[in-house]
Formats: structure tokens, C-alpha cells, sequence
DNA sequence: ATAGCTTCTGAAAAGGTTTTCATCTAGTGA
DNA sequence: TCACTAGATGAAAACCTTTTCAGAAGCTAT
């Protein structure tokens, strides 16, 4: 591999030099730059990029921390955070969780040996050694989908609650008086999204009834068709069911039409995420749009922006969801 | 940030056995391991990996190239690779490639200052500078879902021709004689498929028909909603569609669907790939399997052990594609 | 002619690790 | 007692950059 002595001797300057021409320092004859330029494209010397962090103390790269699931909503996010950081300038760095307290305690010993200049956290992790960490070493941080009051970090999310309650309210608003939830155990949004669906009921005088709510352990299609089962077997009736999120929603149909009922004549289903393949599931999924690409460029506006500029204190960025509808919810009578 | 100077200091030995102890090298008094194993914990030291890499001359990261798209099919792989890579020691560095010969360029360039201890490709990349790099480098290498004869590069796939093959076979036994089928303009399973259905058609005597194939330029399911579209305007008749992907077919039924046309009593449609979502599409959908997850964790291995045990030549690990039959085909007659 | 700037350049240090080489100690066998 | 070996340790070099500092050269103003 060339290095920056071999342009140096092939130029017949110092390294110093030839570093200056390759980070556009003033202090350079432009003749001396042009050879050196020469050179390098000659050569096809590229800098090295460990090196270079070593010295600079920074890596140009940008952790995702995405824990346990890795679902299309993830995936959606994580792409449109990965194009923003790209134009920013900095190389993002995965961190998938698994589901474990070792998992996460693994990640924190995985963090401090790092370089990274910033980091990201897709979802809410358990461990708050994690935050406080982060928080010690002053490391650039935005999060993403919830916020810490405690720390007072930059974070990206929607109004959960208010979000889910958004949901329930438009079938209620559609005369639907019965209605299932299918959430997850875990996930702070799952909890939120809960109480929405609670609030919203409860906003109407709808009782809440716990034979129709059923929680699943992960927030999948599969998830979500055991979670309908569930909800089948327990012969509660019921003409809609919301669905935390829209997997758990395709999950739902998958279930009921196995059962021989029909969306939405038999059975109404909205969902909360409005992710890509929502618009193409049969019958159409009306749901609750999280502008999911938005909230992945925001984040990764923030993270760049803390590194750039500073810390600012308590910045949130609250999102807006709104209804779309497709054709798996019906209106009563 | 404590370096193994402090701990050194800290244990009154010299930075080299300290070193030695964490890498567990040999010739360290087991009394002093032990003072410097305890004061590395109460530190919550961790190795500095970037000095580490430096040093090395290895960043204990596997790239995973990305062409483009980031879809399903694509989430499933990387998330399998990035399990086992894993598990191997591996971090996993991103590439995501944008769609342009310059992107390929800036690739190229980006990839020469990268100290990569290997590197997967998802998908065939146009520019042949690129393999040619990694060969005169001698960077371990693995193809997945294609091969390179001319560079014996080890690869995991399968055959796409005859999988496709498959699928088409699989509607002509069935009674389908008139078969539309949707497939993309890039990549070479693109093409692969489109020859595997060209050839099962010639297998059974049935001509093929130029109306019935179209070509799009994605593998998205909105893709697919538009080549069907096309397809079901041209009033060319037809009883079944092969659609070269999932995502393809997922968004052909949904267009069929929209044309007031029911999926699979007016027209069936097959697929290839068999993502998680097909399984939870209504009808579900009738696919070829690939075995993504398996695929993902062959490419992780075969790198791993090409940067073990040296290059192994021409190695190619072939899996079975087979049929996986759901609700969406329609047996005639 | 001298002092004081500006522009340009190179030597050397620094960043945090691993590893080679040299040295020292203790134990073994003659 | 004397070589010799094995075990244990530290000093220093190496990995490849960037940056600081110092010095040289050329100019301007006194």
C-alpha cells in the first residue's frame, strides 16, 4: 500500500506537505501543489483512513443502534438516516441488539472501545448506563421514535399516544364501539400507543374491556396473526382491532382471512407506521403515517448539527402523524 | 479516555504486559495478570480499536456492498450476514451504492482507503474495476447471489435460471399457457430469470409472445403495481404472470386487485424469492424459495475463512430454489 | 543595512496499540 | 560452579497520519 512518504519521496517535499495538499491547507506553491496532486492521482493514493482517525481523534462515522428487530419500519429509517450521514460526510456504523440484558451490557463495552463521533438510537434500550455513558462522554447523540426527559438529549419522534388515539378515534368515529388492540410487550412505544388506545375509549365512554386487548412478544407479521388468533379464540366480539404497529396489522388480516372473515366486512383493521408495503397488502391497510423518512434525515441532521455547532439543550423534534386511508376499515351501518 | 498507559501505570508494569494479558499472550506471571486484569475492570478500560486496527494492519470489519436497493429481500440477507459476522468477530461496514457509474467510482475510491478485512457483495456490480481491485489486492471476498467465472471468487447463489425455470413450470403444469411476465431492466438475476422463463416456455411448445413480458426499473412492489398495469393495458390475454421477485408480484396482485381483477381465479401470480411478507400477503403468495438466511450466513462464513485459512479457489456454494405453494395460483380446468 | 512580516517547507511529536529485541532472573543439568 | 534454557519483563520501534514549531527565503518599511 503507498503511503503518504512514498508521494513525498516521488514529489521531493515532506509528508507535511503533501498532507497539506491533500487537506487543502494554505502554505503551498501551487506549483509544489499541482505535482503533488500529479502524483497522488498517478499513484491512486488514497489517504488511510485509520490513520487518520487515530491522529484526528475522530472516525467520520456514526453509530445506528437498532435493538433486537430489524423490521421493515427499521429498515426504512435506517436507510434514510444512512443517505443523510452519507451527504454529511460521515460512514455509519451498525449496532444491532440482541434480546438480552448481556446484549446491551455487551454494546456499552462494544461503545467506549469505538471512535465514533456520534450515535443514534433507534427505539428505547432498557439499560440506562447506556444514556448516562453517553451523557459522561459527551458524545453527540440523537434519539429516534422516543426521548429522555432525564438527559435531555436531542430526539426525533411522533406523539405516540396522541398518535394511537388518532387510530382508535377514527374507528370510532366509523361507529365501531368493539375494538381489539394487538400490541407488544416491549418498547416504550408499545406502551404508549396502549394507553392512546385507552384514552381514546375512554374519551368516547367506551368501556375498556381486557378481553380485547392481547400482547404479543414481538412486533411482527407472525406476531401479529397469533395475536388475532388470540384474540378469535377468546369469541369477544369485535368489529375492529387496532394494531400497534402495520406489521402487526398484516399479521391481523393474515389471521382473520385465514378464519373465514372478511376485511373490513367482518372485521376492520388499522394499523399505526404506514410502512411501504402497507399500500400494497390486500385489502389496502388504512393506518396512521409516520413520515418515516423525514424523522431518519432529521436525525441525522441533529447528530451533525451537535457535532458542527455544539450541543443544543432539549431539542425536540415532534413529528405529526395523520390518517391514511385505505380499504381495511369499514363504517357501521 | 484511560489508554493502557494509565492501566500500565496504574498495575506498575510496562504498557507490553499489559498488552500481553489482554490478548492473552503467554509469559505473564499469573499474579500480575490478575492486579492487571483488576484494575482493567475497575477502570472499565476497553482497547482503543483504532489504534488497534492501526497496529494490525486489520479493522476486524467486513464491508457488505448493497447496489442501489435496500429492500426485503435485501434486509433479510444483510440481517443473516450480520448475525453471523457477528458471531465470527466481525463488525459490519455498510456500502451502500447509489445508482450511477460515479457512485461505483466513489465506491471504488472509498473502498482503497478502507482497511477492510473482507468484503461481501450483494448483487453484481457493473464496473469490472471493482472486482478487479479486490483481486490485485487480495481483499477476501465473497459474491452472493452471483458469481464471476473470469475471477473465481468464491459465491453463494442459486441458480437463478433454473429457479425461475421453476416457477414458469410450475404454472404450465397447472394448465397456464398464456403468461405475462414482470421483470426488472438491472442486474443479472434480472436477466437470468427472464431467460429461465424463455426457456420453460420452449421446454412445452409454447411460443414466446414479446406483449406479455415488461420490464421495469425497480424491484419494488410499486414497480411491480406499474409492469402489471402496463401488462393488463395491452389487453394482451393471459391466465397467469411470472413476476421475477417478490416485491415484483406483490405489487402485481395489488394492480390486479385495483383492475377489479381477483387474484387467482381471473389471473394467478408466482413469484421468486419468498420474503417474509409473502407468507402474509391475501392470497398468500405462491413463490420460489430462496434460503436467504442460509445464503446470508454461507457468504459470512465463506469469508471468514478465506481471512482464516487462506483463498480457496472457485468455490461455489449452490442452493436449491423450491416451491413454496401458497393461494395465489389457480389450476385450470 | 536591519528589523519585521509573510509565505513556504521540513523535522519531529503525537495519537494508542502490538511486537520484536534485549535484558534479567530463576531453574536445570553437568 | 558454570553454562544453558525458559520464563518474565520493559524499551523502543512500528503502524500512517496531522499539526506544531522552527527555520529559511523573500519582501517591505525604516
Amino acid at each position: 500500500m503507498t503511503s503518504i512518504k512514498d508521494i513525498a519521496r516521488l514529489a521531493g517535499v515532506s509528508p507535511s506537505t503533501v498532507s497539506r495538499v491533500l487537506n487543502e491547507r494554505a502554505y503551498v506553491r501551487s506549483e509544489v501543489r499541482q505535482r503533488v496532486l500529479d502524483i497522488v492521482r498517478e499513484q491512486g493514493y488514497v489517504q488511510n483512513h485509520v490513520a487518520r482517525s487515530m491522529v484526528l481523534q475522530r472516525s467520520f462515522t456514526i453509530g445506528v443502534v437498532i435493538p433486537y428487530l430489524f423490521n421493515m419500519f427499521q429498515r426504512q429509517l435506517f436507510a434514510s438516516m444512512e443517505f443523510f450521514l452519507e451527504q454529511h460526510g460521515y460512514k455509519t456504523q451498525f449496532f444491532f441488539l440482541r434480546w438480552s440484558d448481556s446484549s446491551e451490557q455487551a454494546f456499552l463495552r462494544r461503545l467506549k472501545g469505538e471512535t465514533l463521533d456520534g450515535i443514534i438510537f433507534i427505539h428505547e434500550l432498557d439499560n440506562p448506563l447506556i444514556y448516562r455513558y453517553i451523557q459522561e462522554r459527551g458524545l453527540p447523540v440523537a434519539l429516534c421514535t422516543f426521548e429522555k426527559q432525564e438527559f435531555g438529549f436531542p430526539a426525533v419522534h411522533i406523539e405516540e399516544e396522541a398518535s394511537a388515539e388518532l387510530a382508535v378515534e377514527y374507528l370510532i368515529r366509523r361507529g365501531h364501539r368493539t375494538i381489539g388492540l394487538i400490541t407488544g410487550e416491549h418498547f416504550s412505544f408499545g406502551r404508549q400507543r396502549e394507553d392512546g388506545y385507552k384514552k381514546a375509549l375512554a374519551a368516547h365512554d367506551i368501556p375498556y374491556t381486557p378481553e380485547l386487548t392481547v400482547r404479543v412478544p414481538a412486533y411482527n407479521p407472525e406476531a401479529g396473526r397469533t395475536g388475532m388468533l388470540t384474540l378469535i379464540k377468546r369469541k369477544q366480539p369485535l368489529t375492529a382491532v387496532f394494531a400497534a404497529t402495520d406489521e402487526l396489522a398484516i399479521g391481523a388480516i393474515k389471521a382473520l382471512s385465514e378464519s373465514g372473515l372478511k376485511v373490513p366486512e367482518d372485521v376492520s383493521v388499522i394499523g399505526l407506521d404506514d410502512i411501504d408495503i402497507s399500500a400494497f397488502t390486500t385489502p389496502g391497510l388504512t393506518t396512521v403515517r409516520q413520515p418515516i423518512f423525514e424523522m431518519g434525515k432529521k436525525s441525522a441532521d441533529l447528530v451533525c448539527e451537535w457535532i458542527a455547532r455544539g450541543r443544543m439543550q432539549g431539542r425536540t423534534e415532534l413529528f405529526t402523524a395523520t390518517i391514511v386511508e385505505r380499504e381495511s376499515v369499514r363504517t357501521l351501518q
